[in-house]
DNA sequence: GCTGGTAACAAAACCGGTTTAGAACTAAAC
DNA sequence: GTTTAGTTCTAAACCGGTTTTGTTACCAGC
């Protein structure tokens, strides 16, 4: 017998006015008396109503939903700590306003489009996040033609009308360089991410401008691709050969964690023979040992404030770029001293 | 002047029939003659119509959108295999049918009752899936209170009307103590989950069961969390005692991963002085040093039965249980023939 | 005492679909 | 030739809210 829900004429009925009464009411707008407002909170405190999303979202036009649209591979996925994480910061935000966050994992490529599409065309969100900004990204013209408000986390390359969210990956990435060239490192390599990727190429470019600062010669860069087959593979190259570097700066931690395993592989010792760091501080960094010298970016937070902008944004308020906090060095045990030119073990 | 997007009324007066004509024609259904039902479908695609979803979410009275909630800290989120894979699997399906995945992720607790709450009364999902089932988990009872179809994944302790998605990790815990005896270890040890999780507990059972069926004593259980912190203090408490165990059974590759390094820094080789084996097969499993032997999980497999069970559940359909393939050992580098008794390196 | 303005509410229209009731016509059955 | 059944389609109701329009009552002002 608990039935159906009670609509919003159920409430009406109940407190003796017009279902228009009840939504103004409820809505807190002017027009309705006091008592009146009194005796309808009441009667919908006493029914347990709460208004139904589907037909709020059809009546105002308005989905109360935010979008992100992951185009990783899945198997990539399951080793990325980014997301989760910055899933976790949105949400916080969302449950106290009352929205819902709507995911799409796609593959990359002609699908990723059609996810913005269907999210778009289906009218199911109010604005999507884009994230994981590749170079000249075709996501953006394409929200922008979709008329989907948006926020893209860092800016663009591109033109773009909507505001970034930018959390600066270059200070941490010349903190780790200056923090290696102070330990006497001078032959310093870096594993880079996929070139198409922003974050991939700011941090390659960063690396090589942080070498130019200190006075150094451009590093050997192996492009890899964020994973830890990747930073296996550019490692071996990278230590197979006449002369290697004393210390190597990864693009992210899956790799870097890989790159000591495999320096161990081929019997150098991390931190004696070789320097390692990397970027985005896992949980597992602290763990693994040595502890791994990393980054630290606060993506939880990048969430949070990713979710703030695009609501402001929704409501029609002017919301202009926004920084966060940049990324910081965290020094552990992957990086030491450089041994002068002691004997690595041949080869 | 692209202006607003065409309604169902106006592709029914460009066709020259009633919006329930276009209606019938668009969703197949009969009372429809053939060359209407054509010029309706040609006048819908020449003005690219495409459903208001949330219109129809209204008068159909479904969401087109699966919940899940996932109550984790959110710091440990980031660095969790399982989520990101299962998330994947689950869109797989659901793109090709339309529907959306609605994604909350509360802190453990209170806050996730309200999560299933607010998915139900606010009537965003048709159905949830309940992931990380805790021993006599109130959220089956919940649920069902809720009104809520649901399916979960492996089968509660607590009577639960729903279909449950299997995916047994007995067998894996079992091939891999199997795997350890068959090299002459008699003394493993297992650092275990939270045992209030069912596959915590269930990990650690069916270790106890393994042990017991190869003829050998209970081996030293130590509770841990699943985080790499976790790992490495179980690690080290079961490491620093005057008889310590040959071999470890981690109940997850971030333990284990976590727990390797605390042996190495404890002077330990693996796995020389120490077996290893993992649960997940994470991507970096196969890329540490040694690599890590680990139980393999379909986890984007498994994703997709259990939307597709979700799917057919809601569409009335009887759903029973779905049994997928059992978690299967990834033998690997971490674990190796047990030396006889030779001295420890002390203490 | 009549007009004008405003507050408080009811009634109705609307959002964009689906679904039901019923009208108009055709074809088969008796 | 009328009834019966079936098909095809229109009109209208409906989902549950929000928003606009209309109506009534009250009060101030001239």
């Amino acid at each position: 017998m608990a039935g159906r829900r009670p609509t919003i004429a159920d409430v009406a009925r109940h407190a003796g006015v017009s279902k228009g009464a009840v939504s103004f009411a409820l809505n807190g707008r002017p027009g309705v008396a006091p008592a009146t407002r009194e005796r309808i909170l009441a009667a919908a405190a006493e029914l347990g109503w709460r208004p139904n999303a589907r037909a709020r979202s059809l009546s105002v036009s308005r989905a109360f939903a935010l979008g992100l649209v992951l185009a990783r591979d899945p198997v990539l996925l399951g080793s990325d700590p980014f997301f989760p994480s910055f899933i976790a910061g949105v949400e916080t935000v969302l449950a106290e306003r009352g929205h819902a966050l709507v995911l799409q994992v796609v593959a990359a490529g002609a699908a990723e489009e059609n996810g913005y599409r269907r999210l778009a065309e289906d009218a199911r969100v109010d604005g999507v996040i884009l994230s994981d900004l590749r170079r000249h990204d075709p996501r953006v013209p394409l929200v922008e033609d979709l008329g989907l408000p948006a926020v893209t986390l860092n800016r663009p390359d591109v033109p773009s009308p909507f505001p970034a969210v930018c959390l600066d990956h270059r200070p941490g990435i010349l903190a780790a360089v200056e923090h290696l060239v102070g330990l006497g490192h001078t032959d310093i390599a870096h594993v880079a991410g996929p070139d198409d990727f922003l974050h991939g190429h700011e941090r390659k470019q960063a690396f090589l401008d942080a070498l130019d600062a200190a006075g150094l010669p451009a590093g050997r860069v192996e492009d890899a691709d964020f994973t830890a087959a990747g930073g296996t593979a550019a490692t071996r190259r990278l230590l197979c050969q006449p002369s290697r570097p004393t210390a190597i700066v990864y693009a992210n931690d899956l790799m870097a964690i890989a790159g000591i395993s495999a320096a161990q592989d081929l019997g150098l010792q991390v931190p004696g023979d070789l320097s390692v760091t990397g970027y985005d501080d896992t949980e597992l960094a602290a763990h693994i040992h040595p502890a791994l010298t990393t980054v630290r970016t606060n993506v939880f937070g990048w969430g949070q404030v990713a979710a703030r902008a695009l609501l402001s944004l929704i409501d029609g308020e002017a919301v202009g770029d926004v920084k966060l906090e940049p990324a910081q060095l965290v020094a552990r045990r992957s990086t030491a001293q450089h041994r002068v030119q002691s004997s690595p073990s041949e080869k």
